[in-house]
DNA sequence: CGCAAGCTAGACGCGCGTGTCAGTTCCGGA
DNA sequence: TCCGGAACTGACACGCGCGTCTAGCTTGCG
C-alpha cells in the first residue's frame, strides 16, 4: 500500500484490508503506522547492505572489471526483486520527517563512504580516473538511482542484464566524445 | 515553508505567519494549499525550461564542448539560484498525488526527449559515444539530479564552477578505467 | 468439553489542520 | 468629513484518519 499510494495516502484501513486482518490485530503487531513503515525500510536496508561486496584486486579468479559488474548486478538485482519496497525507498521514505531522513542519510553515507573508498583504492591501482572521488560517488549513485527509478516507478521495460551493462558502460566511458578537454583541470599526467 | 518542512508538514498557519498575513487573506489569493504549491512548481518549471539551449554544431563561435558546458552551467546556476524552490522540486513534489506526478512526469519527459535527441544528433556527429541514448539520458539526468540534491538538500559546499566541471568530466570520460570492455557490446568499430 | 490465546468487527473519541465567513480595518474619492 | 468598496482578520466548524477498546467469535489443545 505504501508503494502504491504513498505514505500519507495509505490509510490504515487500506493496509489492514490488504492484509486481510482486522484493525485491532494490526495494532497488536505494530506500535503505529510509522512503525510498520520503519520496519519495511529497515529490512530493505539490511537486504541491500548485503549486496555490496568489496572489490578485491588480488583476486585471481575474477578481474576488477568483472567484480565491479558483479556488484552492480547484485545491487540492481536486489532492488528489482522487490519493486514495491524499492519504490518506498526511492520516494516515500524521502522527506517524511527529520528522524527518518537521518536514517536514510546514515545509510546513504555508509554506501557513499564505501564507494568513495573503492574509488580511491581504484585510483591507486589506475582503474579509476583522476578526479574528486566524492563527486564520482555522488554522480555514480545518482545515475544508478535514476535508472532504478525509471524502471521501478515508471515501468521502463528493460532487461536486468542490459541495465547492468549500460550502467557499467556509462561509468567506464561516459557518453560524450568531445576531446578538447578544457575543463580547467587538464589531464594531469601529460 | 515547503522547502523547510516538506509539503505535509508545512501547515497553513506556518505559511501565513511567514508571509505576515492572516489565514483568511491567504485563501483570497489561493484556492487551497495545493494551489500555492502548484504555482511554485509551475513557475520553477517555467524558469528551468528557459535554461536549456539547443546545441548548434554549426556555430562558429563556440565548440560543441563549450556549448554543452554552457548548458550544464546554466541549468546548475538556475537551480542553485533559488535553493528553496529546488528543494521543493527535488523532494516535496515527488509522489504528492497522481495528478501532480503527471505534471512532473510531463516536464521530465520534455527534458528527457530534448536531451535524448541531442545525444542522437551527437552520435551522428561523433561527439557522443555509441549506445542507447535513452539510457544515457536517464543516467545523465540522474547524475545531475543527485549532484544538485547533495548541494541543495545536504549543504554540500562546492563551487558552482567546480560542479559544472566535474559533471562535464564525468559525462566525457566516465570514472572507471578498466579497459577489458566485456560488457557484451564490445567496441563496435574495431 | 472447556479454557486460553488469538483474532474480528466496528464504534468511538480525540487531535489536528483545513477552509470558511462574519466582522473589522484601510483607503481613496467626493 | 464621510462613504463605500476592497483588503484583510482570526475564531470556528467541519471532516478525517489514527489509535483504542469492548464484546464476541474461532481454533487448538489438554
Amino acid at each position: 500500500m505504501f508503494a502504491k499510494r504513498g505514505y500519507h495516502a495509505a490509510k490504515i484501513d487500506e493496509i489492514v484490508a490488504a492484509a486481510n486482518v482486522a484493525r485491532g490485530t494490526f495494532y497488536l503487531y505494530f506500535e503505529d503506522k510509522r512503525a510498520i513503515f520503519e520496519e519495511i525500510v529497515d529490512r530493505a536496508f539490511a537486504r541491500l547492505g548485503m549486496s555490496f561486496v568489496r572489490v578485491d584486486p588480488e583476486d585471481a579468479t575474477r578481474t576488477v572489471s568483472e567484480q565491479i559488474q558483479e556488484n552492480i548486478r547484485r545491487i540492481v538485482s536486489t532492488l528489482l526483486e522487490d519493486r514495491a519496497t524499492t519504490k518506498i525507498l526511492l520516494s516515500d521514505a524521502v522527506g517524511l520527517d527529520p528522524a527518518f531522513d537521518r536514517k536514510l542519510l546514515v545509510f546513504y553515507e555508509e554506501v557513499g563512504r564505501l564507494l568513495e573508498e573503492s574509488f580511491a583504492d581504484g585510483q591507486k591501482l589506475g582503474v579509476v580516473s583522476e578526479g574528486d572521488t566524492k563527486m564520482m560517488t555522488i554522480l555514480t549513485l545518482g545515475a544508478l538511482k535514476e535508472m532504478l527509478y525509471q524502471v521501478v516507478m515508471r515501468g521502463l521495460a528493460m532487461e536486468e542484464e542490459t541495465i547492468v551493462a549500460e550502467i557499467f558502460r556509462f561509468l567506464s566511458k561516459g557518453c560524450l566524445r568531445v576531446n578538447d578537454g578544457p575543463v580547467g583541470s587538464v589531464t594531469r599526467s601529460a
